[in-house]
DNA sequence: ACCTGAACACCGTTCAAGT
DNA sequence: ACCTGAACACCGTTCAAGT
């Protein structure tokens, strides 16, 4: 921890942000987008709190859409983190089973951040690389874990690919109507990734279920 | 049909827009947001497309928020349309099936739309009267069905609300990833609807899966 | 290289005024 | 009632100029 002026962001005296600007760019980018959303987002304020002209981003992001990019892939990799660490806490089959509570955990922590990831902010076709790579990352995740449970004859022998893609939806569709209060009256966010959990291995058709670790 | 000028949209000669103009601005503004996405929504475009002033809109709406959501309640009606529809076609257990499909199918044929209704653009809280009377009717189709299949014993006898709770996840969560182009290579938009209600039904866990109506 | 300040072309929204 | 046009306070972005 250096020594620092602590009123350095509010007072225009010293003239030249020197350190890693675009690092706290994102950083306050972040920030704002936690207390404010989205669209509350202006690159104007995000310059003036740190006491930098409103054009300095420039040198840093091609434009806002650059910025939000960023912040997506801060995201995941948040996500990717939280997801090894929830995994590696409960080892074994019951991984599974934190891993998705701990995705929906995340979601619902940080709403605005997670819409940003998802809600259509970075088009598809013009994906940057570290973006792709960080959520591949973290779908890998999944992808190991499940692979593992095939192995050890808990889950069904099927495309490892498909198998996620429709693991990560089902919690992916939780998360969002969970962030969105589209969940009906008197179904509790915290029994959510249990339930969810339990009808994903067991599905819903009526008969004896049996949990992965049976 | 009554002549009218054809450059009526263009020429200020005609003063008023006698007519259903909330209606003809609802309808510019879904077909403005199919074809340029939300973020190219304009209040002052859509006016002058209608060739009207561009604060006219405000007779009718308190606000672009105000707009969006009536969009959004646009977009649950027509969706829970199409979903009665497929379920009829279909009768008996498999309409839960081609229900499941044609969730699907809506949101990849309107993403945008899709979007207004999800993405977070109308406050939870403000939520007006319509469009939680709307959303809750498409909800409902899902519940009936879902009550009916329990009924035949189909269907595991727990909380209706969660079940649908967890099915509209599912599906809501294939949907979304389908649109933002999300889904990994090789997972084909047409077989995943196909293979998302064998996987909810039978579950994911090893072992003989047997179908809703087996 | 990195940052600035003025300028441009856009927004949503308000409001007094017209018919 | 319904619509207009000017005006206001905001945006993102560009660009010549400064250090």
């Amino acid at each position: 921890m250096a020594t620092r002026s602590q009123s350095a962001a509010r007072k225009p005296a010293r003239r030249y942000h020197h350190g890693n600007l675009r690092r706290a760019l994102l950083d306050e980018a972040v920030a704002t987008i936690r207390s404010e959303g989205v669209e509350g987002l202006t690159l104007r304020e995000i310059g003036a709190r740190l006491g930098v002209s409103r054009t300095a981003l420039y040198r840093h992001f091609a434009d806002k859409a650059a910025l939000l990019e960023a912040v997506a892939t801060e995201g995941f990799r948040a996500l990717h983190q939280q997801l090894d660490a929830a995994c590696q806490a409960a080892g074994g089959p019951a991984g599974f089973d934190e891993m998705g509570a701990a995705y929906v955990r995340f979601a619902v922590a940080n709403p605005s951040h997670y819409r940003v990831m998802f809600g259509g902010f970075v088009d598809p076709d013009t994906r940057g690389a570290e973006l792709a790579t960080e959520g591949a990352g973290a779908f890998n995740a999944l992808v190991d874990m499940l692979t593992a449970l095939q192995r050890d004859g808990l889950v069904r022998d099927d495309d490892p690919m498909l198998l996620a893609s429709f693991v990560w939806a089902v919690v992916h569709g939780v998360a969002m109507l969970a962030i969105d209060g589209q969940l009906p009256e008197g179904v509790s966010v915290e029994a959510l990734p249990r339930h969810t959990v339990e009808r994903l291995t067991g599905g819903i058709g009526a008969g004896r279920q049996r949990p992965l670790r049976g």
